[in-house]
This record gives C-alpha cells, sequence and structure tokens, in this order.
DNA sequence: ATAAAAATACCACGTTTAGAGTATTGTATA
DNA sequence: TATACAATACTCTAAACGTGGTATTTTTAT
C-alpha cells in the first residue's frame, strides 16, 4: 500500500534530499516539507500522511513542543523523530510524549523504510546508532522531570549565562539584583544536580536549551 | 559538460539524500560518499571528481584539517564546505584555507547548482544564509589566528574544562599540579580574549572544539 | 479565595577563578 | 647551536562563584 509522509525539518537541503531519496522507494510519496512549527496541525490535516518525520531541532518551537502538541489530535500517525542527536535520554523523552520512532540523521534506508513501512501505532523502534542507557526508566523520569522541573525564568538565565554573562551582568540586563540571580544559579544547579557553570553550559547545549 | 561530485558527510541520511537530489539534475553524478576523513586524497585521485561538498563536522579529522590537506594536492578541485554551522567566521576561515564556497545545509537547490556549474578556482561564493561580517578581513585573521594559536595540550584542557573539569580535577586527570592547569588556563584566556569559563564552552562549541 | 509555585532578595562562609607576575625544563627547527 | 615554543610550576590578590540558610512578594491554578 501507498505511504504518505510529510517531513518537518528546516534544513532545506536535507528534507529535499530526504524526499528524493525516499520518493525512489516504491509506493513511498513525500506530499509536503515543514520548515517550522506553524500551523503543523492544518497542514496534516490537509495531507493524511501516514508518517512523519520530524526534527528536534526547529526554529522557535521545537519539535518536542511539536510532538506533544499532534499526538493526541492523530492517534494513528506514526510519528518518527529524525534529529542529529544520538542522545538516548532524549529519545526515551520523545517515547514517553508519543512519538514511534527516534532515529539519527545518521541512520540508513533500512531502517527508515522499516520505519515507514512496519511500525503499529503502539511501537517504539530506537534506531541503530542510539545506544539504550542502562539505568533506562529510571533516567527518563529523571531527565524529563528534570527538565520540565527549570522555570521560565531561569531557562532565559541558563541562557544568559551560557552567552558568557556573569551574575552581575544579568542582573543588570533583567533588571534584578544580583542576589536572585544567584538565587537562580542555585535553584537550576540544584534541580540539574550540577555544581559548575561548565557543566550547565555542557547541559544546555546537549539538551537544545540554547 | 558532466560533473562528478564526492560527498564528504558522516550523516548517513544527510550525504545519500543529497546524491539522490543532485542526479536529479542532468549531467551531474556523485560518484562516491566519504563518511570520515581517512585516505581521503587517495580517494578523491580514484574519482577525478569536479566538486567536492565537505563537511566541517566529521568524526576524528575534521573538514577544516581536510581542507588543508587536500587543497594543494588538487588545485583544481572546486571544494564547497558545506555545514549546518552559519558562521561568518568560520566561513573566512574556510575561505583563507582554499575553499571555493561555504554553504549552509538549509542551501537550496538553486545555490547548489551554482557552485557545481559556475565556480572557478578563483571564486569564493558565500551562501545566502551566512551572513558577511562588518569586520570582515580584520576578523578572519583574528579567529584563524587565535585557533592556530592553540596547542595541543591548550585544547585538551579545552575539552575537559568543557565536560565539567575543574582545574584540580584537570590536574588530576593529566598528572599535573593544579597551578599548570591555571597557567594554560590563563593562556587560553588571553589568546581567545574571553575571561569565562562560560565563554570558553561558547567558543568550543561555536569552533568545533568539542 | 486560597494554596502552590515562581520570582524576588538578603546573609554568611569557604572555594575556585582570573589576572599579574616569574621561572625552569624539554623539544623542535632554522 | 641558538632561538623559539610548549609544557611545566610557583606566588599573590581580588573578584566571582557555590552552598547553606531564610524570607517576602507576585503569579498561577484550583
Amino acid at each position: 500500500m501507498q505511504r504518505k509522509i510529510i517531513i518537518i525539518d528546516d534544513q532545506n537541503l536535507f528534507a529535499t534530499g530526504l524526499k528524493s531519496l525516499l520518493e525512489e522507494i516504491h509506493n513511498v510519496i513525500v506530499t509536503k516539507i515543514i520548515p517550522d512549527g506553524n500551523d503543523v496541525v492544518f497542514k496534516l490535516n490537509a495531507d493524511e500522511p501516514h508518517v512523519l518525520l520530524l526534527d528536534l531541532n526547529l526554529p522557535h518551537k521545537n519539535g518536542l513542543e511539536i510532538l506533544e502538541e499532534i499526538r493526541p489530535i492523530f492517534p494513528n500517525l506514526i510519528i518518527a523523530i529524525l534529529t542529529m542527536y544520538s542522545d538516548e535520554n532524549l529519545a526515551m523523552m520523545t517515547k514517553k510524549l508519543g512519538a514511534n520512532a527516534y532515529l539519527n540523521k545518521d541512520a540508513d534506508l533500512k531502517e527508515l523504510k522499516h520505519v515507514i513501512f512496519d511500525l503499529k501505532k503502539e511501537d517504539f523502534y530506537l534506531g541503530n546508532g542510539i545506544k539504550t542507557p542502562i539505568n533506562f526508566d529510571l533516567l527518563i523520569d529523571d531527565k524529563f522531570s528534570q527538565i520540565n522541573q527549570l522555570t521560565t525564568r531561569e531557562k532565559e538565565i541558563i541562557r544568559l549565562i551560557a552567552e558568557g554573562k556573569s551574575s552581575s551582568d544579568i542582573a543588570e540586563s533583567l533588571f534584578i539584583s544580583p542576589a536572585t540571580v544567584q538565587t537562580h544559579r542555585k535553584n537550576i544547579f540544584y534541580k540539574l544536580k550540577i555544581n559548575k557553570v561548565s557543566e550547565l553550559i555542557k547541559y544546555a547545549y546537549q539538551n537544545n536549551l540554547i
């Protein structure tokens, strides 16, 4: 049977290249490439695709948000995350949010074919490139809750720290007291179970906070 | 006339997708996809390609090193950098090393066609997605010399700092005195004209040092 | 309307950095 | 064989950070 696919990816060359590659497969058609998170529900409704290939790193609205938004609306849609991050924890997070597959952009065509033709809506396929974490479910909840525990203000401050600003710099630019920045810092460190700026920035980069 | 292309990119899906896309163009053939920096000279020699599409973010050996290595050996080859980084400074660096184009992976097919068919060996084409820096040549020399000024040990220490290690942690794992680590730290900061760990890590991420 | 969560702000203390020096040893290479 | 560069190591000082508290106000959600 024919499979209709939609790609959500902001890297034009990757998306069009992938489309070209997929359409070499018999019975596969890419009906749309969506470069950002705007009006995704509307665009999916129009095409009634079988499979959605979803990047995480999108401008403004990220893939996790999109996933969270569309999963309840399209319960039968096969949603495959297709990202450059081989992060097991991230993968488990997307599983929690209802994704059906997590693939690295380093994946091969065979894996994609498997995702497109074989997956059922209750399945979760983890790409070959991604190592399953040992502490599995524990880790999931941990990281998942970690990121959700961060408040807007805290994330804002993380970004400023990552830009290379000191506590007093941040205080100035947010018009708050340096002491407050210190408190936020303290809370961030506590929530993320870290204790150095360097770890914070590493965390921020690896978890797409920047 | 026919144009033979080689792609060096470790993201399999991107590379094969791009191949598929390019070969839809009349007279274009992708003769090889190279997933790492090993034996590039040998592999290029065998195919005699007209155009090389080179990613920067490769495992073990990075694109800059490959560029530096092959440019003198293949003076007539059109080398186009194709990367996810829209960093003007990085672009200027590759220009210095003899690249003929710098494209973002967000580029469109028109730009690629231009690169493949129109560029002469003395040209340098800067992709649409990349903003030209104001201080241009100044910046080039600056950043270029900056990165080359870093010694092996210094880069090693940057990586350890970025992993979240303190000076004493690093001292322990390298079997040197904390004072020495401090000295390296000082020199790194001086060379990069920065003064905070956060700036260092930002620099490291943005310049592909991690 | 009220409880919970987020954002604000302070004190106090010890640790770690960043910045400025100086200096010795080993290793290339011109 | 000089000379430069890299790697090593030290002192000292001031500033910034990390860690433990406590406490008030504002916002959000029930």
